[in-house]
DNA sequence: TATGAATGAGAATTCATTCAT
DNA sequence: TATGAATGAATTCTCATTCAT
């Protein structure tokens, strides 16, 4: 692997353990078997770091959203569909949410990327939930804040994951049915 | 207000706005008035500060259960009592749940004090909802994951509430909604 | 001694031996017989250090120059008491010279000081040469460019000082029978 | 244009605009469009190269003193000849000047190589007057100090030259002038 | 000759904590 | 209780120099 790769590989996970700050330079090229001067051969600077990971999953989801995007059809699985592809993407990603949403209070450039993150997934459900309705296989809702609720529900649930992962097991499907219960009409 | 609280105040606003590791303790002792030493005469040290910022939110939030669990009747009203009651504690103690939700990854007394939120919140749902089930309130669902799911869903709004408060408006009614038709029968 | 005096005042010496490049904290901080944070409780940075310096000699300067003024009376020993003064000044302040000198093509603060003292300079010549040519006890010469030759003269005094001192004992006189010969009529 | 005299080229024109300290190997290669490597092919070291701009100073100072004695002739234009000549060597080799000027306090080659240069100055003007003064050209004057004080001078108009450019213009012939109504008789 | 990634010693700066008053 | 100067370990970042290719 590029040394670069290494080090962004090594930064992810010990962000995502031990957070941005608690992640010095000098414990990151240790562990990468680098000099710490090395780092700053490949990226400007410690956030600079930060930054990348950021991007990098800021491309994954919408990579992601693409292809869910292109498999929707509207019928009655979309919506689970589509929960349960974001409940996997997060299952993906563990590392990165987690970096994500210990940092993004804190850091300028992590709360950009969160904002950027939420408000596509909310423009995704509104749309996704409006030709739904139009096609009368979800109830008749208010669009915007529901789709408002569902980001809520899967952030929670990504939150759940990352800080309590003991729970996994059972509880996503019955996170689906949840919300199918309370969209799908006759149920 | 004593010397003690006041270093309290100021700590609490600093750490919601700028992160534990943003507030120095030069900072807080010159917004607070006070000479940095005289921190270290209230509190052994800065982690202290936060521990018991953590511990009243907790202390607060054991209050608030034992008010909801004393007001619970079973009757239909239930479920958007404890939804609404979370929602609303949510709003009252918003810098201190942004302390915790941005510092719970970092510094394991955060750590400690989510997870006993979480499960008390789960635990108390979890009670709630299989009284209701009893009373047949609410329908027949798989109690323990939904709880987690109610659970999930209340921490989503307050992240939402958190870090995107323009939306805050319209939101909270229609989640409690969106949870009425999930587990209400015959809505 | 205040702390902070011993600070500027090992720095003055360090910085006009081995420079401002050269002068470290660490090594600041040691001869100084403190520790390095202890630097940072005084001054904002490294570099204010240097700015308080040049700041202290702008002010010797603006001093000297204001008891020269008052001392100044046109009579024939007006020129040698502006010459002798001056080369005195900078016998009286090597070191803080040393300093500009060495850095002034380097660092902002430093070169702007210097040429506030390079025009301060050029003004008050240019004012002394007028009232004495309008006396009558020295030539008619184009005040402007004489003025600037003469705080050349003077520069280039200051630097053989600091850069050659065993050349000093003979020097000084001479250098003002120099002048004298060029504006003084009929010698 | 070889690879060395390109790197020597950039180096002077980087070490006389930010500094020897400033001028950084990294940006020195870049702007020369080689790598960083290829720089200690051509140079031992860093300090290696401002040894070498100040030797080519040396050099061509030795040259044009050269030149000077041998068109000296003793008749009435030799002082204006030496100091023109001077003051245009100056002119001609501003960058290479504002390398000595600024870095001689602070590394020793530089230093030696300045002293060198001023010695040699010293020596030729003392060397000059003496002659001038016995073909009755120039008064009698204490020639050692006298040729300091010229030294002096020519030193001063340098820094000026170098460091406040604005006001070249009407400068140098004034100062000839001046130094013509001191030495020469019956001005 | 040339490259450029890697080095590692060292620089400035920060900050929680201590302690004499 | 309160002060605030002093601490020193830790942190980020720089940069001249090396070396395998």
């Amino acid at each position: 692997m590029k040394t670069k790769d290494r080090i962004l590989d090594i930064a992810r996970s010990m962000i995502s353990e031990i957070g941005y700050h608690g992640t010095t330079t000098a414990a990151l090229a240790k562990r990468a078997g680098i000099s710490e001067g090395t780092i700053y051969r490949h990226f400007e600077n410690k956030e600079a770091i930060l930054l990348q990971i950021l991007q990098e999953l800021d491309d994954k989801y919408s990579e992601f959203l693409q292809t869910l995007r292109s498999a929707r059809d509207g019928d009655h699985g979309t919506i689970e569909r589509i929960l349960h592809g974001h409940v996997r993407f997060a299952s993906d990603n563990l590392a990165d949410l987690k970096i994500v949403l210990s940092s993004y209070a804190l850091l300028s450039p992590s709360k950009q990327s969160m904002t950027s993150v939420i408000e596509r997934m909310h423009e995704f459900f509104t749309e996704c939930m409006t030709r739904s309705m139009n096609m009368g296989v979800i109830r008749e809702v208010d669009v915007d804040p529901t789709a408002k609720t569902l980001v809520a529900l899967l952030l929670g649930v990504m939150q759940l994951k990352v800080y309590w992962p003991d729970m996994d097991s059972d509880f996503d499907p019955e996170a689906v049915q949840f919300v199918r219960r309370s969209l799908v009409p006759n149920l």
